[in-house]
DNA sequence: TTCAATAGTTCAATATTATCGAACAATGGA
DNA sequence: TCCATTGTTCGATAATATTGAACTATTGAA
């Protein structure tokens, strides 16, 4: 598996993130890489009932172009953590009080 | 024009919220909307090249589904405001960091 | 009161995007 | 080598966004 591509840290636009950020699945993926200290396997993230593989990946795909995801290949898995310091970097204080809020709230239906 | 309908305070999501502010066009209505004092008018808000009054519509339909705007008809206008308490008493902390960033950043691409 | 202008909504058609099964590629282990 | 594992890509369908045109409601003026 390749590394796939990532926008620079200069390139994140505020809309594409919070867009990105404005699905119930990928703000679950994104809750409990909040609490991952190192890279964690897309398998290893609890997504619900049975999503599809493709589904899963699209959503990936997603967090990565916006720039909040980074995804390296290891072996057959792909490692997967968040861009803390890049997002952070470019907007300033944007994403903490996200992430404290879809900790707080995983499974009810503040997120969805 | 009647009053249209307004999700509950604790019926706002998170999903909703960023989803909603996940777009270049809503972004502008509500930094425009969080340095207003009063209700404005929709067409008072500033979206850029004629963008179509039924996309524009489109666009405070989204915001106010997701309970991020009120709006009230006032005569032949209807007057917009940020639900802002409502919104930081749902989701504390949540709002004022993005205002800050796309009030600072408006017109830039760091937005879209 | 009647007419026209204003301010926005709704409808219907088209374009874009999301979802998901099936096929595919790449890695690691038996 | 063969096969299970882990994820990606492709193609079809479903859902959503965008837009022009028609419509509604309100105001002010004739």
């Amino acid at each position: 598996m390749r590394t796939p591509l990532h926008p620079a840290r200069e390139d994140l636009s505020l809309a594409n993130i919070l867009y990105a950020l404005g699905d119930p699945v990928r703000l679950r993926i994104v809750g409990q890489l909040a609490t991952a200290q190192q890279g964690v396997s897309c398998q290893h993230i609890v997504l619900g009932e049975g999503l599809p593989k493709s589904t899963q990946s699209h959503h990936f795909r997603v967090l990565r172009e916006a720039g909040l995801i980074r995804m390296e290949p290891q072996g057959r898995r792909m490692l997967v953590s968040l861009r803390h310091e890049d997002v952070e970097a470019r907007f300033p204080g944007l994403l903490d009080p996200i992430l404290h809020l879809c900790r707080g709230e995983r499974g009810s239906h503040a997120i969805a």
